[in-house]
DNA sequence: AGTCGACTTGTAAGCGCTTACAAATCGATC
DNA sequence: GATCGATTTGTAAGCGCTTACAAGTCGACT
């Protein structure tokens, strides 16, 4: 006599239907809820799966269905907190969807983006979501060769080959510039994050020149300093100008690690915000409104637009139908690090 | 001329076989590196490959191979800069195994943590990651059943079952209160998440008060706050505490996200830091040191951990020998926001 | 009672790849 | 030159599920 007492093999969807007497087929159509399902047939294959513990394998059923259950997601980095707070409501939203999330983060290389874009093709995804509007042009023509729903978020641009879920990032940008003009301030500065590939950081420099030049205020070359992303840099950022001669009165932020940096250098120089130097983030961080004083910045729908994400991608892959271009508002924060120049300026 | 405009089936493995004029299992040799592959072979094999633009299907692969190329990492926010930094170093390690990432949070609650390890290992993965050592006993029934490799991390629990990489949570946060101790302060309180099911507050927690009760420090119960995570509630930790008669003269805080709370509050209500008050956090997220004052903390190695993480399961899930237990330190890191006590106490 | 259509269920052919096993090839040895 | 072992390649049977299609069931209608 043999017992297989050594290969205690897992139940499969074949030992259900042994079980509940009926065929896989029937198993597999209760299992997914498929319509033309007596009450009879369902009672017996749950039964009979609760019976047995059964739980079915995600692999063998995306091979068959062509469903993985999941879809990816192309982040620059997670360590901007802006970024996480987006992937933690994306994630937390997917699971109404019965939809798992896989990452990958290209740290704003472009073509690291499309490797990465690849990889999780070929993992195997239902749809893909990227960040912005820049990306090789090879990327659009990845998704489109796997035909799988996709969706770019965080900018406005209305492009018919890019889906989008966002908000403008210039015309906010423009308005902090803006503020700061009405505020008195002539000698402005501007600390941004490098904008090759990173069509954000370009908007948010373009509201701020368009600002500028409608104003007829100068936007000197060596008023514009380039860093990467990073409190460090910010830091860095503020020393280079305050050693412009005139120093700028005002300082516009890519971002709020950007102005948290500059704000920081500042303090540590003793020079006194907002009454010697005005400050302006991008992002509001949840650490913006405790800065001391607290940044002035613009709130960006990092949640909101998580979950209308999840939401949107979800609808796509059930083939319903869902708006091309979603655009979410971008509220300016005035707070405290902005103020009138000097009056001796 | 015939184009085939209309069923432009992907190509297949059997394509590229066919093409180099061999069989699919050396196609298939060759992809996976196998041994025993003449050099003629393979280059008969890529040629085609390349020719034909075959891209290998993920899930068939999965179901064949038994083997999904990625892992998961079960999480309990990623709002939380600590996680997201640990998640963005591990994620980019993973690449350099060939490995992709699926995460799932649970917003510390153990049983969301259940269900979503269910979820990752119904859909499919090769290995999976948690966080700290509470969880459901059947998290670990589950692991086992599926006979996967996994880890936990973000402490230095010694248990068999499980492996684990991270650092002892109640050793500095002893510290850092004997450091208070040292500097002469009495009235010592403590802001603290939950502790339910959160294995690391509770050691934290454990270290400050072995601490006090060593010098014979008294901890009463109204001086030990739980609040959720959060600046805001840690804000509001600072108003309860400052309530009390006589009010502390130092907080221990679970985190860095609850001291840069209490800070924030301390400052708008006028308290001066650290001669009024000490505040001490626990990660030393970026912003640390760059509050006003910079804060004492202790330093979390969230890169570093994420980095072993992904070559530790890398290695058993290649059957590799791997250590069972890592620990690494967490150093203090004394900086400006904790001095001696107002002399008036 | 016979027929039709709507609804249920079963049969079996894949989904695209891996891999055990068998077969073939190739030197080197005696 | 026959023999053996080691190496290379091919054959074909799955991996566990879904789903097109066929078959069966059932009630209503003529």
């Amino acid at each position: 006599m043999v017992f297989r007492m050594t290969a205690k093999k897992r139940t499969l969807l074949g030992d259900v239907a042994r079980a509940a007497g009926v065929s896989t087929a029937s198993v597999s159509r209760v299992l997914n809820g498929a319509p033309h399902v007596s009450e009879r047939l369902r009672e017996k294959v749950e039964a009979a799966v609760e019976r047995l513990g059964y739980v079915p394998d995600g692999t063998a059923r995306a091979l068959a269905s062509r469903h993985v259950g999941a879809i990816g997601a192309l982040v620059p980095t997670l360590d901007n907190p802006i970024f996480s707070a987006m992937i933690d409501s994306l994630e937390r939203r997917l699971k109404h969807h019965d939809c798992r999330l896989l990452i990958a983060t290209y740290h704003y290389n472009l073509d690291d983006e499309l490797e990465a874009l690849r990889t999780l093709l070929q993992q195997g995804i239902d749809g893909a979501v990227l960040i912005g509007h820049d990306h090789r042009p090879a990327a659009l023509a990845l998704l489109r060769q796997y035909a799988l729903p996709y969706l770019s978020c965080w900018h406005s641009e209305e492009d018919p080959d890019w889906p989008s879920i966002g908000f403008d990032n210039a015309a906010p940008a423009r308005r902090l510039a803006e503020h700061l003009l009405e505020l008195g301030h002539r000698r402005i500065a501007v600390v941004t994050a490098p904008t090759v590939g990173n069509d954000r950081a370009r908007a948010r420099l373009r509201g701020f020149r368009d600002a500028l030049d409608d104003a007829g205020v100068a936007l000197p070359i060596d008023r514009i300093v380039t860093v990467d992303y990073g409190i460090e840099e910010g830091a860095y950022a503020l020393q280079l100008l305050m050693g412009l001669d005139p120093a700028p009165t005002a300082i516009l932020c890519g971002n709020d690690t950007l102005a948290f940096g500059v704000m920081l250098a500042a303090q540590k120089a003793g020079i006194r915000m907002p009454e010697e130097l005005s400050v302006t983030g991008f992002d509001d961080l949840p650490q913006a409104r405790f800065m001391v004083p607290p940044l002035t910045t613009v709130a960006a729908p990092a949640g909101d637009i998580g979950r209308r994400v999840a939401d949107a991608l979800a609808a796509r892959i059930h083939r319903q139908p869902a708006l091309h271009c979603q655009v979410i508002e971008a509220p300016l924060v005035l707070r405290g690090s902005t103020a009138a120049p000097p009056s001796d300026q």
